[in-house]
DNA sequence: CTGAAAGCGCTTACAG
DNA sequence: CTGAAAGCGCTTACAG
C-alpha cells in the first residue's frame, strides 16, 4: 500500500479510503490511485485491514459431513448469500462428533470470524460459554428446538416425520417398518423416528419395527430391510430416516425383484436429486437446505450490520412429496 | 495477551512462547501462562499473528461444483490433511467458469493464504501472473496436461476414458454411444471424449455417436439416452461421462424394461458411492478423488517447510471396476 | 530461559 | 477532500 501511495503522489490514507470509500475521494486522485495499483499489481491485505477494524468478513460453518447433500445445499446458500456481501467462507467437518466440533471451533475463533454457524444444538456444555465470550453471531442450523445459543435456522423434523408417518399409514401400508440413522444419537433424528412412531401409535399400528443400522449410506437401507423382514416376514412398507437410506431399499427391492409399491412401499426423508429420478420416484420429505444457508448469511449480515434481530428463531418448514414408491 | 501476561507476571513474548515454542519455556512459568490464559478464556488471535509472521496456515480452494461427489472427496482429502497440519480450509465454488475463478482468487488472494488449490488447468490468462506474483504454493488438481502454474496432482482422462472404451468394445458391444458433459469445453470432459472416440476407432466401430447434453445430473443421461436412439436405434452400449450420467440411463432403462447389460450395457466415470449399490453395479473409472486432496496438501505442507519439491507433477492414476452393467 | 524494541499493513479517530 | 498519529495483537530479531 505503501508503494501504492508513492507512486500516485498520495498517502496511504488516501489509497485505503480509495479503495474502501472511493466517494470520499476526488476522481482525480481516485484515478491516479488505481492506475498505480493496477501497475504495482496491488492486492490489499485483508488480514492487516482485520486486525486494524477488528472485522474479518469471514463466516465459519461447520457441518458433520460433506458426503449429505443437504449440508452441501445449506453451504451453497451461505456462501453464495455472503460472497454478494464480500464475506468468505471458513469450512470445517465434524463428523457427527461434539467434541470434534468443539475442537473445530476452538480453531476457528482464533481467526476472528465475524459469525459462525453450527449444524444442530447439540455441543459440549462449554460451547455457549465460547461463543459468547467471542462475542459473534452464532447461527444453529437445521434444528428448532432450543435452548439456542444466540440465533437459529430450521423446521420440525418431528412434526414432517409425524406427516410422512399418517401419509404412509393413510395410503393403506399396515406393517410399517422405520430404518434409523447410524447415528441415533442425534436430535435431528431421535425426533424423525419418534414422529413416525407417533404416527404409527396413532393409528393403532404395531410401532415397534425400528431397526437400527451401523453401515452408512446405501448399504444401512438393505441392512435395516434385512432386520425388518426378519422380523416381520408380512413388513409392507419402509420409512427410512434417509433418502440415501431409501434408495438402498429400492435397489435391494429390485434385486429380489419385488415390485415397489405394491410388495413394499417405501419412503426416505430429505428430497434429494435422485429422489425424483429413481424409478419409481421416491416419497419423501422435501426440506429447504440451500434456503436455511440462505437464512442464515441473512441473520449474520443484519448482525453485523448492527441491526437488531428480531426472530431470532427461524422456520423454514418441510413438504411432503409423494411419488411412486407409494401406492 | 496482555491480560494473560499481566496475571501471569510475565511478557508477551514469554506467553507466545508457551503457545507457540513450549519447549523454549520453563515448566513453572508455562504452568502459570496456561492457567492464567484458561482463567481468562484467552484464544490467541490468530489474524494479528498472521500479520506479524506473514504466514497464514490458511489454504485457499476452488472447485467448480459441491453437487459433485468427486471434488468433496478432493476437499475432505485437503482439509483433513491440513487439520492435522493446523491448517484451515478457504473454500469457493467456481461453477465451470473461469472468470468467477480468477474473481474468487483475487478475493482470496487478500487473505494471503500460504497455498492455493485449483482444479483443472484452464484459466483466464492473467491466472498464471497473479498467482505467481503472490509467491505462494498453486497445486493445480485433476489434470496432468500442463503447462502448470506450479504443482499438479491428477491422472489422465484421455488414458482412462480409452481404457474404458476399449473394455467396452471387448465385451463385445458394436453400436457405442457417448453421453458428452454439459461443460464439454472443459478440458478434462474433451479428453474423456477423445479417449472413448479414439477406442471405438482403433476397433473400426462407428465413433460419430456422441451426444451433447444441456440438462444437469441424472436428466443428462436420460436425454443423452434418448438423442444417441433417435440417430441409432440398434445402440447396444452407452458410456456416460459421468457416473450420474450412467446411472440416469440405468434408471431410464429399468422405466423402459429394458434388460441392462443385455439389451443395453452402460458405463460411466468416477465410481460415485452408488456406482457399486445401484443394480446391476455399474462399471466405471474409479479415481482418486480423496488422493488428490491429500496430495495436493502435502505438495503444499512441503513448499512451507521449504523443502524443494523433487515431483510437482503427480499422477494418481485410475482403475478400471467391471460390474454388472456390462455383460 | 526471558524480555524490550520494532514492525507486519492496514484502519480509526481526529484535525485541517 | 486529504493527511499525520496511534494502534490493532501478535512475531521477528536481537540482547542479556
Amino acid at each position: 500500500m505503501a508503494d501504492v501511495a508513492r507512486r500516485a503522489g498520495v498517502s496511504p490514507m488516501t489509497v485505503s479510503r480509495a479503495f474502501k470509500a472511493p466517494a470520499l475521494v476526488s476522481a482525480a486522485v481516485r484515478e491516479r490511485v488505481e492506475a498505480a495499483a493496477a501497475a504495482l499489481g496491488y492486492v490489499p491485505n485483508l488480514v492487516a485491514g482485520n486486525l486494524a477494524s477488528s472485522r474479518s468478513r469471514m463466516v465459519a460453518a461447520l457441518v458433520p459431513s460433506l458426503a449429505n447433500s443437504n449440508f452441501v445445499g445449506t453451504i451453497k446458500g451461505l456462501s453464495d448469500r455472503l460472497r454478494q456481501e464480500g464475506y468468505q467462507l471458513l469450512l470445517s467437518e465434524t463428523g457427527y462428533d461434539p467434541a470434534e466440533e468443539a475442537a473445530a471451533v476452538a480453531v476457528l475463533l482464533g481467526r476472528r470470524p465475524d459469525g459462525i454457524v453450527l449444524t444442530g444444538a447439540q455441543h459440549v456444555p462449554q460451547m455457549a460459554a465460547m461463543l459468547r465470550a467471542a462475542q459473534i453471531a452464532v447461527v444453529e442450523t437445521w434444528e428448532l428446538r432450543g435452548p439456542f445459543i444466540d440465533m437459529a435456522v430450521g423446521f420440525s423434523h418431528r412434526a414432517a416425520a409425524l406427516a410422512l408417518g399418517r401419509m404412509v399409514v393413510a395410503r393403506g401400508y399396515r406393517r410399517i417398518g422405520y430404518v434409523d440413522f447410524p447415528h441415533p444419537e442425534v436430535r435431528r433424528f431421535q425426533e424423525r423416528r419418534r414422529g413416525v412412531v407417533a404416527a404409527l401409535r396413532q393409528a393403532g399400528l404395531d410401532p415397534t419395527l425400528v431397526a437400527s443400522v451401523t453401515d452408512e449410506g446405501y448399504a444401512g437401507g438393505r441392512s435395516g430391510l434385512d432386520a425388518l423382514l426378519a422380523r416381520a416376514p408380512d413388513l409392507d412398507a419402509v420409512i427410512c430416516a434417509t433418502d440415501v437410506q431409501a434408495i438402498g431399499v429400492l435397489f435391494e427391492c429390485a434385486r429380489r425383484g419385488w415390485p415397489v409399491p405394491d410388495r413394499l412401499g417405501v419412503a426416505g426423508f430429505g428430497d434429494y436429486e435422485i429422489a425424483a429420478e429413481v424409478p419409481p420416484g421416491l416419497t419423501t420429505v422435501r426440506t429447504n437446505g440451500r434456503g436455511i444457508g440462505v437464512a442464515a448469511a441473512e441473520l449474520i449480515l443484519r448482525r453485523q450490520e448492527g441491526g437488531k434481530v428480531a426472530a431470532p428463531v427461524i422456520d423454514l418448514g418441510f413438504e411432503i412429496v409423494r411419488r411412486g414408491s407409494l401406492r
